[in-house]
DNA sequence: TCAAAAGTGTTAGATTTACACCCATGA
DNA sequence: TCATGGGTGTAAATCTAACACTTTTGA
């Protein structure tokens, strides 16, 4: 195959923005660097697209290695190529997110891969372009949580309305009237109240609802 | 250098959406592929990313050379790279949307590229996963459309309330109501009626107007 | 004189926002 | 018994959507 072989190659890589939710407040995974140039700097995970491999592929691939887990909800951010955005070659890469239940991470793989879970409000300076990653990521990750209910994914399967009310606060950086949500999700039959009580984060007990996906299939009306 | 030799590298090329409005419809640049494989079929117009360039460079100067104009509107849409999504050879290509004025780009021009100006409804089916690519970038130019003063880089600089809203409607796919519409408008000061009289397109006369950037700027609230 | 597009306000309904108190329980 | 988080309704304000006739003028 020669058709495109006046042109030059160049290397692809991608980097993943995981989003957790955890202690009220929304996290990326990050760790530090483990190669040059850049070694020991705090950077997203990513990895190169190799040549027989999409880059979704890539990216689910990569996401997997550094979790175990696989069926995540993931998105593509955008591709990032200024020429000298690597400090070290040309590289053009892909950024997606994700979104994971972080108790569904295992701590010991976590340890394994030396990443962390850090607030999205405190992130330090990142390697390379990645902080403008981070930041599409958000944005992104924003808008499509107020019209699509993804938000569930960084929840275990059963929640209070008072765990679903702080995640949309902390994604979108704004408190809610606590009336006024209750309001909006008893409107959404797909978010189904169960018979189950959580008693760990309050003496009185808060119920704990379900996100049922096939009634929301069937009724897709989503808008927080 | 030698940081990344251990992984392979791919062509990474770049295809241009360009939109276009024109006889009440929203329409798209494009053209007869000049290249195997593939030569012959209707196409999006695009070109490889050279070692020494920056992606988003790469989009101006494609456009550049088809247009001949540049400080274009445009925005990434984003990484398109299965496996196989172009049957030559592996090929990851990045997607850009551009705005331009019809009347602005030269007929010349545009006969020696030999592009032409497709209703977005009536789309041939497109070289690879080109029509993939508009959709999406539709999808993507339809949200900007209504947050953000976008639209003026598909008209004239003067234009009367009608064009808009047949922009609009273009655009969104749905019919707007005519008082509604124009009482948005007038909420918005960036928006100025000038003294100017369009004769052409009504016996009676439609007043002209012209979006002010620099109002905008000053008071940037814009939703249609 | 008539066809064709420009221009102009009002009202009902829907949506959004603001707001405060009682309940159940474990410590 | 009291501190903590869970749970509930109403009213005002704002926004949205529906709707029809008069004006101007060139053909």
């Amino acid at each position: 195959m020669t058709f495109y072989s006046e042109h030059s190659k160049v290397w692809v890589s991608v980097d993943v923005i995981i989003f957790g939710f955890d202690e009220g407040k929304l996290k990326v995974l990050i760790g530090r660097r483990q190669m040059d140039p850049g070694r020991g700097e705090w950077s997203l995970y990513g990895g190169f697209v190799a040549a027989d491999e999409g880059i979704d592929d890539c990216a689910a691939r990569t996401l997997q290695s550094l979790t175990g887990l696989h069926n995540l909800y993931m998105r593509q951010v955008g591709a990032f190529g200024s020429i000298d955005r690597d400090p070290g070659e040309r590289v053009i890469s892909i950024a997606y997110y994700a979104l994971i239940n972080v108790k569904d991470y295992d701590e010991q793989l976590r340890q394994e891969h030396q990443v962390e879970w850090v607030d999205i409000n405190s992130l330090p300076e990142l390697y390379s372009d990645h902080n403008k990653m981070v930041r599409q990521a958000l944005r992104q990750m924003q808008q499509k949580m107020h019209t699509e209910p993804i938000g569930f994914r960084l929840l275990p399967q059963l929640f209070t309305l008072t765990q679903l009310q702080h995640l949309y606060e902390a994604v979108s950086g704004q408190e809610i009237d606590k009336r006024n949500f209750r309001k909006r999700i008893k409107d959404m039959d797909f978010i189904e109240k169960t018979e189950l009580i959580d008693k760990l984060t309050s003496k009185r007990g808060a119920a704990l609802y379900r996100f049922n996906k096939r009634a929301y299939n069937e009724d897709p009306n989503f808008k927080l």
